[in-house]
DNA sequence: GTGACCATAGTACAGGTGTACTATGGAGGA
DNA sequence: TCCTCCATAGTACACCTGTACTATGGTCAC
């Protein structure tokens, strides 16, 4: 595990369902010597099919996927002892996504707009045991980690408020008082430091907190 | 205009933020015998020195840049006879971003998730002069064609509206009385077909009408 | 110039929201 | 055990919101 230039090369597969990345990567990575892609799939179902027949030592997988997103896929990954590092690649930098895949195992986290240089090094640096998070994101991390999350409650009271629901209509919902709904309002109005509900949604929708439905 | 692939080549400049896009993009279009790579550029601005001193016919644009956004340079490339056509690249299907982009006179709109066999179809299809528009989506807009979108009155409303700001509060920060906020609020719900001013938020995210800001 | 839309302003009222409290019971960590 | 967090439930009150109206003046297209 010193230089892996000058022993075995790098092991490297791709989890990306748009193809055009795939092939942008492909072409990035096998001009390098020290790295050897051995696959490409693209969904996560594929990218476990795939692990349970090959030998690899970095996984490039994208977050947001179609059936299975890369963030349920991560911690089946990286699970059991020798498993591949797994750095995310990611077209957002929304907070809550970050916080998630690096609470869930990922070992770095770029953005899909670094340039090559960037990727190169970080794949380099992932295989070598490091971890490879951009400047500023460890901060954001950090300045989150004092503030608590939202609850699963919380999250669904979330969820249905940004579709207009009122705390009454929630209540009926979920079969509790609105005066509870109320309560978890506040408690969300808190934690995500806004001014009333609308912010509130709007907050979580940009951290990724809540997804955005189509 | 009739046969391109046995007279002179298509002629592509692909514009994208991400380096990695650019040269997956590369790498699938320099397979094709005819159609020929102009260029590559990660902006808005690099676009448009390019096209000065390039002749293209398609240009391969993406929405979402840093600075100028493609909807922005748009109307600015297509502007004058003899324009590239331009085909636009998006990672998402905003509703709102494809009516905008086909009314600012794009030919074609793609998704980065797109087969590459229906990327190359799209390219030589808008190539010829024809539209390409995924399945559906035509419908959409024409759907949304009813309906009017929201004034720019509205559209500064309905932002302060996200960042939690009262009817009161925007009032006086547009010189302008509650009520009339009031009244802007009350047609903003109409248009959207929201039940409350969090849900209007939550679709006008949704839908591409305000951006998610950072 | 007539109609359609936009931006402005107002009134009246029912009902929803946010704040500030208190309170209970369960789960889980130190 | 004690403390914290979560989920639950409630009361009281000031204020905000959404609905339903009316109304005026400007712009722009037909």
């Amino acid at each position: 595990m010193e230089n892996q230039s000058e022993q075995s090369p790098i092991r490297i597969l791709i989890v990306d369902d748009h193809p055009i990345v795939r092939a942008g990567l492909a072409t990035l990575l096998r001009r390098e010597p020290d790295l050897r892609l051995e696959g490409g799939v693209n969904s996560a179902e594929e990218a476990l099919a795939f692990l349970a027949g090959h030998a690899v030592d970095v996984v490039l997988l994208d977050l947001r996927m179609p059936k299975t997103t890369g963030i349920e896929v991560l911690p089946m990954i990286v699970a059991n002892p020798g498993a591949p590092r797994v750095l995310i690649l990611s077209s957002f930098d929304y907070e809550e996504e970050i916080y998630r895949a690096a609470m869930a195992g990922a070992r770095g986290y770029l953005m899909k707009s670094a340039p090559r240089r960037e990727i190169l090094q970080a794949v380099r640096n992932v295989a070598q045991g490091g971890l490879h998070f951009p400047e500023g994101i460890a901060n954001r991390i950090l300045e989150r980690k004092g503030r608590p999350g939202l609850s699963p409650r919380e999250q669904d009271i979330l969820i249905m408020i940004s579709k207009g629901l009122t705390n009454k209509e929630i209540g009926h919902a979920l079969l509790i008082s609105q005066f509870t709904v109320r309560n978890h309002v506040n408690h969300i109005l808190e934690k995500l430091q806004a001014s009333d509900r609308t912010e509130a949604v709007s907050i979580a929708i940009q951290q990724g907190v809540i997804a955005i439905h189509s």
